[in-house]
RNA sequence: GGAUGGGUUCCCGAGUGGCCAAAGGGAGCAGACUGUAAAUCUGCCAGCGCAGCUUUCGGUGGUUCGAAUCCACCCCCAUCCA
């Protein structure tokens, strides 16, 4: 199967430039692509694991995908589909963010032998000279079709920085960069990235005379039309300090009936039977089959181990039996529990609520489970001989677990 | 640079001297019903050792017994003019 249906029947495109033609490129060589990614947070979030996984199902076709870490430009920020000039970013946490996208994107992609590059624009626009800058590329941009495009439609209204406005000149120049440097041929990404990507691939084929295009992805939106991947504490990102593998693990468990066929597609790399045999099931199957997607989500994210732990910790939790080695676990020591025993805090402490007034509430609602018994005294306190030596389990809600070991 | 209109709690958005931790909606959380789903109904939704107190309405000062609300200066945004 071609690689492009592929992405096709698993969801990933949104649109293509010069289709028919790329068809045939893909199919004739192996291809050079690239990615962008913004530095500007420390951990790839899941609104990249999309482009990723693109990126593996490509290069697994046999291409070869080039990360490109916007270092450069993310010190101007990219104007699309935001409504603000993004604020900048210093050097020195653009670096760090750098560093540790290069580590988790080697989880999902092969680096060994150039089977998988990374660059970073900074390299380029960094020792950029103004003027034959804008004499070599700059004349070939028409301003006025520039602010027809999509991404400064809007901020055309609303206001638009001399800065933000060179945001596209600059990712077509990344392109032309990569072209000439890589033989890159084509670029991918987001849809917002839309515009910019044509540019790159207008800009190779004036300036090179050469085939080069864009391809863009669908957002994963949920049924009720937003993006998913935001957690009650904000994005679902990738890096498991950030957000543990159990609660990636739940994320998916707990999406939506509707959602299930596209996320299955998406976001596993099940063969599409295997898909489509698990988008159809119904009732108590539907569960099975939620589970399937949660652990094959995770296991791409954080391994086969992990992913195996946030299983075995579901299945203690919600359906009885099962280790309860890998639940979600809080270590409270004697000391802290001397000098302030009341429930209420130690909700707090554990992450379970993110206050005590919160926890406070949550008692009051008959929300809060300490062991098997419902907690109904907001005043409660625990000592020594609450704690088992397996540990107290918690629970705020019927979804929300943590297992209280106290060190003595 | 000038004129005008604005900046309110996660978001939208009311409030224009005390009855304001601030209407309403959305999001979120919880309870009931379920299948760790959706829909629906109900409650909660700044913090605190919580019948009381503390912090909050762009910033800093001021008026007042009392300010999100009035005054001064400043910062930012939008629209029009240059």
């Amino acid at each position: 199967m071609h690689i492009l249906d592929t992405l096709k029947e698993r969801g990933f495109i949104a649109q293509v430039t010069y289709e028919e033609e790329l068809y045939r490129q893909l199919e004739r060589e192996s291809t050079v692509f690239y990615v962008g990614f913004d530095p500007t947070a420390p951990s790839l979030h899941f609104g990249h694991f999309i482009p990723i996984l693109a990126m593996a199902h490509m290069q697994r076709a046999g291409h070869v995908p080039i990360a490109l870490v916007g270092g450069g430009t993310a010190q101007v920020g990219d104007p699309s589909g935001k409504t603000e000039l993004r604020r900048m970013m210093d050097q020195k946490t653009l670096f760090d963010n750098q560093e540790k996208i290069r580590e988790q994107l080697s989880r999902f992609l092969d680096f060994s032998g150039g089977r998988a590059l990374m660059d970073n624009n900074a390299d380029w626009l960094g020792e950029l000279n103004y003027l034959s800058f804008i004499r070599e590329i700059g004349a070939h941009f028409s301003v006025n079709r520039m602010i027809t495009a999509e991404c400064y439609r809007q901020r055309m209204e609303r206001g638009l920085t001399f800065l933000e406005f060179n945001y596209m000149v600059m990712q077509a120049y990344d392109f032309l960069e990569l072209y000439r440097r890589r033989g890159c041929r084509l670029q991918m990404g987001g849809d917002d990235q839309w515009s910019n990507m044509l540019a790159g691939a207008d800009l190779i084929r004036r300036k090179e005379g050469e085939a080069a295009f864009a391809c863009t992805f669908n957002l994963l939106l949920n049924s009720e039309g937003q993006k998913m991947g935001k957690t009650e504490r904000g994005a679902l990102w990738l890096d498991a300090g950030m957000c543990p593998p159990y609660e990636f693990y739940q994320y998916w468990r707990n999406i939506a009936d509707s959602d299930l066929p596209k996320t299955l597609a998406m976001l596993t790399f099940l063969p599409m039977d295997e898909v489509r045999r698990l988008s159809a099931m119904e009732g108590a199957g539907i569960n099975e089959a939620k589970s399937v997607l949660a652990f094959e989500a995770t296991r791409l994210v954080h391994g086969e181990e992990e992913a195996l732990k946030a299983q075995q910790a579901s299945a203690a939790l919600f359906s009885g039996g099962g280790s309860m080695d890998d639940v979600p676990t809080y270590t409270l020591t004697l000391a802290q529990l001397k000098e302030d025993s009341r429930l209420t805090t130690l909700l707090f402490l554990c992450g379970l609520c993110q206050s005590r007034s919160q926890a406070r509430k949550m008692v009051e609602q008959g929300a809060v489970l300490v062991g098997e018994t419902k907690a109904g005294d907001t005043e409660a306190r625990l000592s020594e001989a609450d704690f088992p030596t397996e540990g107290l389990l918690l629970r705020r809600g019927k979804k929300n677990f943590c297992r209280v070991m106290l060190t003595r």
